[in-house]
DNA sequence: AAATTAATCAACCGCCAGGCG
DNA sequence: ACGCCTGGCGGTTGATTAATT
């Protein structure tokens, strides 16, 4: 991480830092510096930009507004879906969460679940709480274990899910709309099944290129216990389960990002910094 | 039509991890 | 090793809008 600029620094806390909505000559003056110079140390951007307003600010209101391929449109019913399993699974990790869904941010992820979901979650009960009975979901920490819920699970009893129809009919319903197989999530977050170029690197003799370096937070080092369960869902499981729109799962290949399954380039990566994995199967 | 309440969401705040001098 | 800094994240606030009384 490169150390700020202290000229730009001193400017910035000598201005009085504009606070609440974004103007949008403000906007544009954050737009064409970010074009002009790039991004770069966000404690410059407001100097640069002749905007009175710190890094962070000009920083969240880039993420989560300004930047291009961004998706305002109401939340479709399969991204709801995404959004509540992933939420189920992982907690409150809207970074993560939104890294699923295609131009949406966490922000907005999160406002969503706060003012749409969690009030019909607590109402609905087990309709919306979970993909898995609470009996049978470990809380997800980063004492996490894997294999403790693969062992939990009951053996692929689930039926197809039918992402027309939204979360909030099932609720509305009050029963279980889903019954889900509980890793696949999991595993398409680093899992490739196609190489944009037609080689799966998982068979690569090298396991992951530095390329091809899969992605795991701190958080979720228990993940590796997947592995050694050698559960690997195919495509078909990953598509029937979440739609080629809706769920995607994106690996670097060098600079440009991939949509995993549809091997799509995308603008939206999710990083991912520890690699190679070696796999059993 | 006006007042009140509820819902929404952009933005802020504070904390943390990690890089650099 | 330490302190300072940035970037990133999740929680929260508060202004605005919509719905209800």
């Amino acid at each position: 991480m490169p150390m700020n600029c202290r000229k730009c620094e001193k400017k910035s806390k000598v201005n009085n830092c504009r606070k609440g909505l974004w103007s949008p000559e403000e906007d544009e003056k954050l737009k064409s510096c970010i074009n002009k110079h790039g991004l770069g140390n966000w404690s410059c951007i407001p100097a640069k930009a002749g905007l009175q307003r710190n890094g962070k600010s000009c920083r969240l209101r880039w993420l989560n507004y300004l930047r291009p391929g961004l998706n305002h449109d109401t939340f479709s019913s399969q991204e709801v879906e995404t959004i509540v399993k992933l939420q189920s699974l992982l907690g409150n990790k809207w970074s993560l969460i939104a890294k699923h869904l295609l131009g949406r941010t966490d922000n907005e992820v999160k406002n969503y679940w706060n003012s749409n979901l969690r009030n019909k979650i607590m109402k609905g009960g087990e309709s919306l709480k979970s993909p898995f009975s609470s009996s049978k979901l470990p809380q997800c920490t980063s004492q996490f274990s894997f294999s403790a819920c693969l062992e939990s699970m009951e053996p692929s009893t689930k039926e197809p899910t039918q992402p027309e129809r939204g979360v909030e009919e099932s609720a509305a319903k009050g029963g279980r709309s889903q019954q889900l197989s509980f890793p696949k999530i999991l595993f398409t977050d680093w899992i490739s099944m196609e190489h944009p170029e037609g080689q799966n690197p998982m068979q690569a003799d090298e396991g992951m290129s530095s390329n091809w370096a899969c992605s795991m937070s701190s958080t979720d080092v228990s993940w590796l216990e997947l592995l050694q369960a050698s559960y690997m869902p195919s495509d078909e499981d990953l598509i029937r389960e979440f739609g080629v729109g809706e769920f995607r799962s994106h690996f670097n290949h060098g600079e440009t990002v991939f949509d995993a399954v549809s091997g799509v380039e995308t603008s939206n990566g999710f990083q991912m910094s520890q690699g190679p994995f070696v796999f059993n199967n």
